[in-house]
DNA sequence: CAGTTTGTTTAGAATTATTCTAATTCCTTC
DNA sequence: GAAGGAATTAGAATAATTCTAAACAAACTG
């Protein structure tokens, strides 16, 4: 997985790129994001940033997933009327939203089965974006690492 | 397709078995929902159902939904952060939200594909729901019928 | 049937995630 | 170091939905 510095470097140059400031607000909302991949909510978030920068506001942390988004740099999950979540993952994938627990799975998609789903579409039809979620259980307890 | 008055004894059949009345204003909402199958939001059934039943409360219009919903009859839709639609189609199908003109069509997904889906979840895990949905815009202009 | 229970509707208040507003602060560049 | 644009901030506003409590209606019960 890439280190912190280099996806640091990478956001810096993504927003640069468009005309953007790497604020320090920005950067640590994007390090959150990063360093626990469990799918916060934009409140959960805001929490875990105050805890290094006391004085941002919640305003700012909707402004900065915003500009996140926009630039390609975490992605949104929706689930139902649930609050929004972000997710750093940027390949391909589904998630799984599990009841019991509230947690929120990826779920890898290979290539194909995704030019598989485009397919379903009639002529004409052109997706930009192709949403896959799963809501269930992960009933099944393991004894090997879970993710 | 099956006629109103089959899908009003289904209704008042499903409604009984749990206990539940077949008042007027949920057959109404129900009725409202089959006749014009375009996903409309609760206050677009609001609208229609206000023109047939000039009393009735947008509680009244949530509180049938729910109960249409948990009972099986229609079908919640959700894409990001939109207001919540409803769908008469209850076979397993996909759908795709055009950005341009906001309209909501069926996708059908046959069986096979849906198992393949199901196929990607990790060992354990038992989704109770898959919803595939579809972002983009139905560019192509055609002379036949749209749906 | 009269009375009670249970389910349903209703209007309006409350909630909640998110967006907007307007003022302030911060960079960047002349 | 002043000007101009970008970003942040607190708090107000919005919008979809849910909640609350009262009124209503239908269905049982004796």
């Amino acid at each position: 997985m890439a280190s912190l510095s280099e996806t640091h470097d990478a956001l810096t140059k993504r927003l640069t790129d468009t005309g953007l400031r790497a604020t320090p607000q920005r950067e640590v909302v994007f390090k959150v994001i990063l360093e626990k991949r469990d799918h916060p909510t934009a409140d959960e978030i805001f929490a875990r940033v105050k805890a290094q920068m006391p004085t941002i506001s919640l305003a700012t942390v909707y402004n900065c997933l915003e500009t996140l988004v926009q630039n390609g740099l975490v992605r949104q999950v929706n689930f139902d009327r649930a609050p929004t979540r972000y997710c750093p993952n940027l390949h391909e994938h589904a998630h799984f939203h599990d009841e019991t627990t509230g947690a929120v799975h990826d779920i890898d998609v290979p290539a194909e089965v995704m030019v598989k789903l485009r397919e379903l579409l009639p002529h004409g039809y052109d997706a930009c974006a192709i949403e896959l979620s799963f809501r269930g259980a992960a009933g099944v307890r393991r004894n090997f690492a879970q993710n």
